[in-house]
RNA sequence: GGCCCCUUCGUCUAAUCGGUUAGGACACCAGCCUUUCAAGCUGGCAACAGGGGUUCGAAUCCCCUAGGGGUCACCA
């Protein structure tokens, strides 16, 4: 389908939450799978609510997505000429009018609604208002808005790419303002315009826009363009199924990205929320380009997507074994920083060291701050040991004796590495008549405080030779002091 | 409340025209591997919201009920 292009179109009142992204991806995918087009456009015609930040913050956020675009962003602030345009047009042509109820007067009509739990409809009670009469309310000193005049009868349907066709009753749609009386459109006209104007093909959104999509319809009607294509892409809702809000946890894009999540990661999984490639498969690993050569916007589900922090964390994990081992340590580095681990920038030994600690650890972390967490151990010996671990291995016959001497024989050990290490503990164990877990488990609990990890030989091989004697004479030390008469 | 959308394992999902032991992934459980923890491998548990139709046959088509979600702004 050559030619096709759409766009995303967030308002900065926020930043990009996930399920902006999951639109922003499902768009980008959809584009690139048909050899199209994507637009980026900032929504921005709510002045109260739109920050200049939050656009910084989304083009941050969708560049470390890598979800690039081909054109803008265009900003609807700076457009509010083609707007007031077309709303002109349509007053000329009969086809909107001016409406001077106040706001107050409005409010009332709503609670009178409320109050016999009817939806609130505008009455049109400025429809038909003569010449004179404008100029008298504008003589008062009233703003008014522009409304488009919507039919009464008959019904407007929607043609939804995913749903197949919605109808609505125009009965139970109102004149709607388009344009409001700071002179600003609404989201409702501004979109349809820019989206016509802009030469949209298929506007992919969330599925809340479906209600308002017969609105839209109408504004493309009375404005005469054609309609774009439109597709609505379920919700995803909080584990109680809910609006997915703050207090369930990360919900924006930069919040994944500080609790040490990879982009690949977020967008793999995001992809997996309301969409699955050829029916079967068991592979569910897949990257932005074997994603686009994969996507089918019909095959997208129509059920909202409960998200789940768990499957994000097992795929998250996945790509952190997978990763070039350079570009994990590059994107862990912020993260040993935060921990104090490390400080930026990093020469080349410290780099090499944090390469090799990562290597050991990679495959034991859901996340990089957890990675970060589990890693501390290799920077600094400010740690207590795990008690369970002392009752097991600490306490256990003569652990103390075992612990000194290993201490003893690496001190002489040449050369002080991984195979040479191991070779040690096996020979040493079977000259002091115990199973090589004897001494392994207190060395561990020794030298990192924590009764599991990588593989203690390169952990030791790694720390160096000084600093685990070091470790190892301490334990002792501890053992002595705080074995339990018995 | 009106209008609109949706409903398969705990979660994400698959099932060409109606015929499958209803498949996969995550999680969970067990075993294997192993110096621990992970990882990996093997196996297991687990679903068609409910009720009516249509049909030889329904997860699949129709209707009703229930539940969830969205929307009803001079927000987007």
């Amino acid at each position: 389908m050559p030619g096709v292009r759409v766009r995303f179109a967030p308002s900065p009142t926020g930043e990009l939450h996930i399920g902006g992204a999951r639109t922003a991806l499902f768009n980008y995918l959809f584009a690139y799978s048909e050899g199209g087009k994507v637009v980026l456009r900032i929504d921005d015609t709510d002045l109260e609510r739109s920050r200049s930040d939050y656009i910084d913050k989304l083009i941050a956020s969708m560049h470390w997505l890598d979800l690039e675009w081909d054109e803008g962003p265009y900003y609807q602030s700076r457009r509010l000429d083609k707007y007031t345009g077309e709303a002109e047009r349509l007053l000329a042509e009969n086809k909107a009018y001016r409406c001077y109820c106040s706001a107050e007067m409005l409010a009332e009509g709503r609670s009178e609604a409320r109050k016999e739990s009817k939806a609130y409809l505008y009455p049109g009670t400025c429809r038909e208002l003569t010449a004179e009469q404008e100029e008298a309310f504008q003589k008062e000193g009233r703003v008014p808005v522009i409304r488009l005049l919507t039919p009464d009868q008959g019904n407007t349907v929607v043609r939804d790419e995913i749903r197949g066709e919605v109808s609505f009753e125009n009965a139970n749609l109102d004149d709607f303002i388009i344009i409001k009386s700071n002179g600003l459109p609404t989201y409702n006209f501004a979109s349809v315009v820019d989206d016509l104007q802009m030469d949209i093909t298929h506007v992919i959104r969330a599925e809340e826009h479906l209600s308002n999509t017969p609105r839209q319809q109408l504004c493309a009607l009375a404005l005469g363009y054609e309609l774009p294509k439109f597709a609505h892409v379920p919700m995803i809702l909080a584990p109680d199924r809910s609006k997915l809000s703050k207090r369930h946890g990360a919900t924006s894009v930069e919040e994944f990205y500080s609790e040490g999540y990879l982009p690949e990661a977020l967008v793999n999984y995001m992809a997996l929320l309301g969409w699955s490639p050829d029916a079967g498969g068991e592979e569910e690993i897949f990257s932005l380009d074997q994603m686009v050569n994969r996507f089918d916007l019909y095959k997208v589900t129509k059920t909202a997507a409960v998200y789940d922090v768990t499957k994000l964390s097992w795929m998250n994990s996945h790509y952190m074994r997978e990763y070039d081992l350079n570009r994990l340590t590059e994107a862990a580095v912020p993260f040993f920083e935060q921990k104090s681990l490390v400080e930026a920038p990093l020469n080349n030994e410290e780099y090499n060291y944090l390469k090799q600690v990562i290597a050991a650890v990679r495959e034991r972390a859901k996340t990089l701050v957890e990675m970060a967490d589990i890693s501390t151990y290799f920077y600094h010996d400010r740690f207590e040991y795990d008690q369970k671990g002392v009752q097991k291995h600490f306490y256990k016959e003569n652990a103390a004796q075992h612990i000194l001497k290993a201490a003893e024989e690496l001190q002489k050990l040449e050369p002080y590495e991984k195979e040479s290490i191991e070779n040690l503990y096996r020979t040493l164990s079977e000259e002091l008549g115990i199973s090589t877990g004897r001494l392994i488990h207190p060395t561990r609990l020794a030298i990192t405080g924590r009764t599991a990890g990588p593989g203690i030989f390169e952990i030791m091989a790694l720390l160096g030779r000084e600093r685990t004697v070091e470790r190892l004479k301490k334990a002792a030390d501890y053992i002595e002091k705080n074995l339990p008469q018995k």
